[in-house]
RNA sequence: CGGGGCGUGGCGCAGUUUGGUAGCGCACCUGCUUUGGGAGCAGGGGGUCGUGGGUUCAAAUCCCGCCGCCCCGACCA
């Protein structure tokens, strides 16, 4: 392959775009890889299309070689498929959502259950059929609310995802570390960092669901990991270790005068300088009420959350906690309508006469003693001990999570990090076969429910996330495998320097070298060089004033390092660093 | 949806407070010079000033409505 740059289709930027953020967004519309169509829309441009083309390669020798096979979809369906598994109204805004000309719903694919299942199921029928795994690259669209961040999150985006179909849990849990597997080989050849984390709560059991996270500054997900014993997982999935019970005797409970304590911070101050004793934030019992909603029911329930008073309800966590039930707001007007709740002042001690569920934070456990509130305006109460004053109705992980938590698994502390997600792999067990029917023929001729895994990968992603991780103050940073070409040849312009330039670039091609030469003529060094920097090949050449005593010299475009090579080695010296 | 900011040649911006010939840098075109760090000189092309209405002799600028976009919080690969 052979680019020149002369007519090459690109055009670089001198300035960052001015509704870019992140890096990876700056630098891939700066240098032409990309452009901006509609919000979270993006055109690729010759380079670009190449580092696309380039994942997607590596992701699908990666899939079949793990012996999943390519299907492809429409990204254009009928509403008929989501209605069965209620997805059509349960989607909800996100859903892209069209008619044809008779007036029909269609929809554009946000991700494709209901039709691998489908086809599965048309498909086969017996268990000598089983097991198949299934697979697609493909554009999906979700008109999410806030795309953001350029490629990072759009509204079409190119993604992988496969299925495995099982007829029992074994094959499932093997299907699944196939594909773990196979993630870990893609992610490795991309030369990505990344962390496997943990998705699911330890409580609803073990590995049934990874995501794979690169740490980036500008990650939209929060993880914990654990230096000590290597554990991570998403901060959704953090479980809280329940210190130990109390047994210890405390004096009784007492109510305190506590008025214009609103805040957290203003009571501990109120109840040491009035009462002394000695408390910090920690001490203290806050209780949030939220109301709870589930899918498909128009009841809300109202329910008090008890969280250590230093820290916040997380709601993300809280969601993730609830699901599918969906945490909203607890409003002024529900205050209203619950005049046992008193805005500011709750304590668990009345929650049970209310008949309202109580849940607290895990360390909240039987013989610890709190303060909080006493259900009156202006007043608390202390030494409010858990299993004695109250006792809740379970825990739950709804509190934030800090840096320096204890680790789960080992005690150690734990760290907090920010990363983008660029796979993810589930175990979904029998939600999508259960709705579609879907059954094999077992050798006792009765029908085996199909057990299934779903396992995405971000394509289009992973190409931010490539620029995101390689980039420097110059510009981008590709590896080799994904880069658009492996070395970029700058003729200086000189005599005859474009002329070798490109006589090198046309020996290298024929070497089955990716070469990209800037031919062009009447542009000057400086002009060529940050180009080549920008662009983000691995290795640069550079045909320049060196010629006239016969050299040519060689950059890696990483690490900075350069030599100057004889003219008549430079070829098999290229070949070499390609082929290293 | 809630909060903040912004819409002016392809890109990045000034001009708006105080109405009066639409400007700068980059990019692009022509010519000459230049060629190892985003070249110099000269000439040139290109803009419904987001949009609709209003005020005025006169609106990018003032008033009202609408639309769009970007950024920060709740979803996801």
């Amino acid at each position: 392959m052979l680019l020149r740059m002369s007519t090459l289709f690109l055009r670089t930027l001198r300035e960052d775009p001015a509704d870019a953020e992140v890096p990876s967004h700056k630098l891939l519309v700066r240098a032409g890889y990309i452009r901006r169509v509609a919000p979270g829309i993006y055109s690729w441009l010759p380079l670009g299309k190449m580092v696309l083309d380039n994942i997607a390669q590596i992701v699908r020798e990666e899939m079949n070689r793990m012996g999943a096979q390519e299907v492809l979809f429409p990204a254009l369906l009928p509403r008929e498929y989501y209605e069965a598994t209620g997805r059509w109204t349960e989607y909800g805004d996100t859903l892209f959502r069209l008619k044809d000309r008779k007036g029909a719903d269609y929809l554009l694919g946000p991700t494709h259950e209901e039709l691998f299942t489908d086809l599965v199921q048309r498909e086969y029928s017996s268990y000598k059929d089983y097991p198949v795994i299934l697979y697609q690259i493909q554009t999906k669209y979700r008109d999410e609310a806030r795309p953001r961040a350029g490629i990072l999150r759009g509204r079409e985006f190119v993604m992988k995802d496969s299925y495995s179909f099982d007829l029992d849990d074994d094959g499932l849990k093997r299907s699944y570390e196939l594909h773990r597997e196979a993630y870990i080989r893609i992610f490795d050849r991309l030369g990505l960092e990344y962390r496997i984390c943990s998705a699911m709560s330890g409580a609803m059991g073990g590995s049934a669901s990874e995501e794979f996270l690169a740490p980036a500054e500008n990650g939209e997900d929060t993880f914990v990991s654990c230096r000590e014993c290597g554990y991570a997982a998403n901060a959704e999935a953090v479980v809280t270790p329940a210190p130990p019970e109390v047994t210890a005797e405390h004096p009784p409970m007492q109510v305190l005068d506590t008025p214009d304590t609103p805040t957290i911070e203003s009571l501990v101050q109120v109840v040491n300088e009035k009462y002394g004793l000695g408390i910090t934030a920690a001490d203290t019992l806050k209780n949030v009420v939220v109301k709870v909603r589930t899918p498909g029911s128009d009841e809300v329930e109202t329910l008090v959350i008890g969280v250590p008073g230093d820290r916040e309800v997380d709601f993300k966590r809280l969601e993730a906690a609830l699901s599918p039930a969906v945490p909203e707001i607890f409003e002024a007007e529900d205050f209203a309508k619950h005049p046992g709740l008193v805005r500011g002042y709750i304590g668990p001690q009345i929650l049970k006469d209310l008949g309202i569920r109580y849940l607290v934070d895990p360390r909240v456990v039987t013989g610890s003693s709190w303060v909080t509130g006493a259900n009156e305006p202006g007043k608390h109460a202390a030494h409010v001990v858990a299993g004695r004053d109250f006792v809740p109705d379970g825990t739950i992980e709804a509190a934030e999570v800090r840096s320096g938590d204890p680790c789960p698994r080992c005690g150690g502390a734990l760290s907090l990090d920010r990363g983008i997600e660029i796979g993810h792999i589930f175990q979904l067990g029998r939600k999508y076969s259960d709705a579609a029917g879907l059954d094999a023929l077992g050798p006792d001729g009765k029908p085996i429910r199909i057990t299934m895994g779903s396992y995405g990968i971000g394509v289009s992603r992973l190409v931010a996330v490539l620029a995101e991780q390689g980039h420097d103050e110059l510009g981008l940073v590709w590896p080799r495998e994904v880069a658009p070409a492996d070395v970029h040849i700058v003729g200086t312009g000189k005599d005859n320097q474009i002329e070798v330039a490109v006589r090198l670039a046309e020996e290298l091609e024929a070497k089955g070298i990716r070469v990209l030469v800037d031919d062009r003529q009447g542009v000057s060094p400086g002009v060529k060089f940050k180009d080549a920097e920008l662009l983000g090949m691995p290795t640069i050449l550079i045909v320049g004033r060196g010629l006239a005593s016969g050299v040519v010299e060689l950059r890696d475009r990483a690490s900075g390092e350069r030599q100057e090579v004889p003219l008549d080695e430079a070829v098999d010296r290229v070949v070499a660093v390609c082929r290293s």
